[in-house]
DNA sequence: GCGAGCAGCGTACCT
DNA sequence: ACAGGTACGCTGCTCGCG
């Protein structure tokens, strides 16, 4: 027996001999992988009497025979009381969903993963430091595992394929070159090529295999890839099987799986980590604001640089043609910036890993909803609390069917107003729950109204004791707080700053997801009186708050969710009102100050009066223009209507020149008329949401553009990016919309008249062209004769 | 048969 | 496949008119 210790890296299984073992990746001076025998399992509410006829049942699956390995008794806390269960242990994972169906009685847990199981019931942080004892390959005992951080080695990589038809077929066109990255860098390939830190092997048999010995040779903990979960390394198995190539990374045979509703890649002995899905997680959650999420757009984004440019469409061309120096830069560009964001990313995907408890590989193909559900879950096993069976069916039809009432939004009155002052809460809804012990446990009826919480709903919360949502919750914006501290006494752009940084994002983005979490329709912890209570809560404080503002003698121009903006006189004033309302407040809820503005400009709809929410442009005390809602920030506007829109804000916000705002439109026009406008300045974007060939109830321009696209073998699916240009042939747009790739011409009147005038006009009317004024010079047709 | 008006689809944004 | 609230362009239908 030897004591041992070192970096809980990966958790898997393997069955042998009718016994299941959980295979631990340790990092300790080396890698190692060892095994701890551990049954799997699922409760049933059953009482004990059941136990001797429970323990005889056999079922026939897939010819062989399947039996409880034992039945115990235990407990569980059910809402707030002790409840008795019968555990079934298991002699494999997969033999849980064959006795749940057996067995005649409600079954609990057993929609949990063996090696989330695993890691719940030992209380493990994936990551982390484990001490054990071991005897040979087997750990014969679990010390401890607590948060730690480790020093991780890492390699990306990259691979270019022969593509004649756009999209590779991984059953015809072969891999032409891959590039690593990591101290040094470098690519492989099979064509003469005079690039320095390029390797030239006979075939692509002898590609794959260098590349494999690169790998074990470097022996990387983990491998960055962009899209490798889904690309890269599919199409690396699926080439080698087809050539008979050896692919082996390592100590064992490489194991390749797809996993989840993303598609996913793991290795068996190292760590794969593809970035693709948290950038995109970063974009959907509004982290990231980017037009398209290839490695080219991130790398520009996050890095603030590019890299060489060539277009993926004609990569088997230049392989064809036998000038691949293009190519072979592009590729080792490709990983080299792949390392870059991997070193970005990675201290924050850690993070997020232990955390919320689970290995970082679950941790990279993870949504925002599982790693909440999984921090519940770890949490729930802490306080032996049942963990709540995912819905399926129509319960989850029924709850998407019936949303819950979401946050307050302020009417703006229309106009260009100076001194906005902009103060939010900090952390709305996360502040409510906490505050309020919002929880599908503390949730009663008839209760004495001084034990509980009344929400603005009526729901009544249990004042005490402190529930699993809002005590996990609690935890994590206290320990972001404690780490927000420590920031403070770090310099900026020190890697270490860097660092903490990356786990004080990562902390936000959970916490900032809890309530979406309760309301979502999939959720284990769905409650919708606690759904409906954080949000009339929240509308409670905001509108409380404005009324309280136009007291104190403030305009209140517009609020949403979280956020107030009002006109100010002396800013002393606004900082006196906010000590004011933070004085009345609970104690975990506070008001802040965004920021002052010194002129911002509010806009009506387009077909009202009234004002338009969730579309303003403030301008900053330092210059900048925050600008939200407005044209210019969507990516389906063409750019010479989003940029003449950005000019003209410039104009008024900055210089309160109408006159030159009306010169930039007349300018725009004028371009537009001569037809000397470039046609990437023309390009409308749009993401295809359904497959284009079928599933639209309507031909939109954009899936116009994308049939035309798809004539001519660009291949495009659910989620591809469509450009396309409003052209001179055709009657309808639709007809008109021609790809950006064969755009020739352009509708000049379309243009002036539904992309730049609409765009301008809304901001030029809060500059006394207002609507009656407007009516004097005509109708649409004639409004471009007045700037032209 | 035709244009106006409108509902519904679809996308992208805000917090 | 975390929530709901919102603006707005375009298509394709209905309807009244001639």
């Amino acid at each position: 027996m030897v004591k041992k210790k070192g970096y809980l890296l990966a958790i898997n299984y393997i069955v042998r001999q009718g016994r299941t073992y959980a295979s631990l990746l340790i990092k300790g001076k080396r890698s190692v992988k060892l095994y701890y025998q551990y049954d799997p399992y699922f409760l049933v509410d059953a009482p004990s009497s059941e136990i001797g006829k429970l323990s005889k049942i056999a079922v026939e699956k897939d010819g062989r025979v399947v039996r409880p390995l034992a039945i115990e008794q235990t407990e569980r806390t059910v809402n707030l009381e002790k409840k008795k269960f019968l555990k079934v242990l298991c002699h494999s994972p997969a033999d849980v969903p064959v006795l749940k169906h057996a067995i005649p009685y409600p079954a609990f847990e057993f929609d949990i993963p063996f090696a989330k199981r695993f890691i719940f019931d030992f209380q493990l942080t994936p990551n982390g430091l484990m001490r054990y004892e071991r005897q040979g390959r087997l750990i014969t005992k679990i010390l401890s595992c607590e948060p730690a951080t480790p020093n991780l080695r890492a390699l990306a990589f990259d691979i270019e394929t022969y593509n004649p038809l756009g999209t590779p077929r991984p059953k015809k066109d072969p891999i032409l070159m891959i590039s690593y990255a990591n101290s040094k860098s470098g690519v492989i390939t099979y064509k003469k090529c005079s690039n320095k830190n390029t390797e030239i092997v006979a075939n692509e048999k002898e590609l794959i295999e260098r590349f494999c010995e690169i790998v074990r040779e470097a022996d990387p903990d983990i491998l960055f890839g962009y899209n490798s979960g889904n690309f890269d390394l599919p199409y690396l198995l699926e080439r080698a099987k087809i050539i008979g190539a050896k692919l082996d990374f390592g100590k064992t045979k490489i194991n390749l799986t797809r996993k989840g509703m993303i598609g996913g890649a793991s290795l068996s002995d190292r760590i794969h980590v593809d970035l693709y899905p948290i950038i995109r997680l970063f974009g959907f959650i509004g982290v990231l604001k980017i037009s398209d999420f290839t490695l080219d757009t991130v790398a520009n984004e996050i890095l603030g640089r590019g890299k060489v440019s060539i277009s993926r469409e004609n990569i088997w061309q230049s392989w064809d043609s036998g000038n691949i120096e293009d190519v072979v830069s592009y590729s080792l560009v490709d990983a080299q910036l792949t390392m870059e964001i991997g070193k970005l990313y990675l201290p924050l995907e850690l993070e997020l890993s232990s955390i919320t408890k689970q290995q970082l590989f679950d941790t990279t193909l993870s949504t925002s909803g599982q790693l909440v559900e999984n921090l519940l879950m770890f949490h729930s096993v802490a306080r032996n609390e049942l963990i709540p069976t995912k819905p399926v069916g129509e319960t989850i039809d029924e709850r998407i069917a019936n949303p819950i009432q979401g946050a307050f939004v302020k009417l703006p009155q229309p106009g260009i107003y100076e001194n906005i002052a902009v103060l939010d809460f900090r952390s709305l809804y996360p502040s409510i729950i906490v505050s309020f012990n919002i929880d599908p446990s503390s949730l009663v009826k008839g209760k004495r109204q001084a034990e509980c919480h009344q929400s603005p709903t009526g729901a009544m919360f249990l004042k005490k004791p402190k529930a699993l949502v809002p005590a996990v919750l609690e935890e994590l914006i206290d320990f972001r707080a404690k780490l927000k501290k420590q920031l403070k006494t770090l310099d900026k752009g020190s890697g270490e700053f860097k660092i903490l940084n990356a786990r004080v994002q990562a902390i936000k983005i959970l916490a900032n997801s809890f309530y979406g979490y309760i309301a979502y329709a999939r959720s284990r912890w769905y409650c919708r009186e606690c759904g409906e209570s954080v949000t009339a809560w929240g509308r409670k404080y905001i509108q409380e708050t404005m009324e309280k503002a136009e007291k104190a003698g403030f305009t209140v121009l517009y609020g949403d969710t979280d956020s107030i903006m009002l006109v100010y006189k002396k800013k002393e004033d606004v900082l006196d009102f906010m000590e004011k309302i933070n004085k009345e407040l609970p104690e975990k809820m506070e008001l802040e100050l965004e920021g002052f503005y010194p002129r911002g400009v509010f806009v009506s709809k387009k077909s009202e009066e009234k004002g338009a929410k969730k579309k303003y442009a403030l301008l900053g005390e330092d210059g900048k223009i925050k600008i939200r809602g407005f044209e210019l920030v969507r990516r389906d506007w063409s750019p010479i209507a989003k940029e003449t829109q950005y000019k003209v804000l410039e104009a008024i916000l900055k210089k309160g020149s109408e006159q030159n705002a009306i010169a930039i439109v007349r300018d725009a026009i004028e371009r537009l008329r001569k037809g000397n406008v470039k046609m990437e300045e023309l390009a409308i974007v749009t993401q295809l949401n359904k497959d284009p060939r079928g599933g639209y109830e309507v031909i939109s321009p954009e899936l116009a553009a994308a049939k035309k696209l798809l004539a001519r073998g660009v291949p495009l699916e659910k989620g591809s990016l469509v450009s396309y240009v409003i052209g001179k042939s055709g009657s309808s747009i639709s007809e008109k919309a021609v790809p950006l790739e064969v755009a020739k011409d352009y509708d000049a009147d379309y243009y002036i008249n539904n992309q730049v005038l609409p765009a301008v006009m809304k901001i030029l009317k809060e500059l006394g062209y207002d609507e009656h004024q407007l009516k004097g010079f005509g109708k649409q047709k004639s409004l471009d004769s007045f700037f032209g």
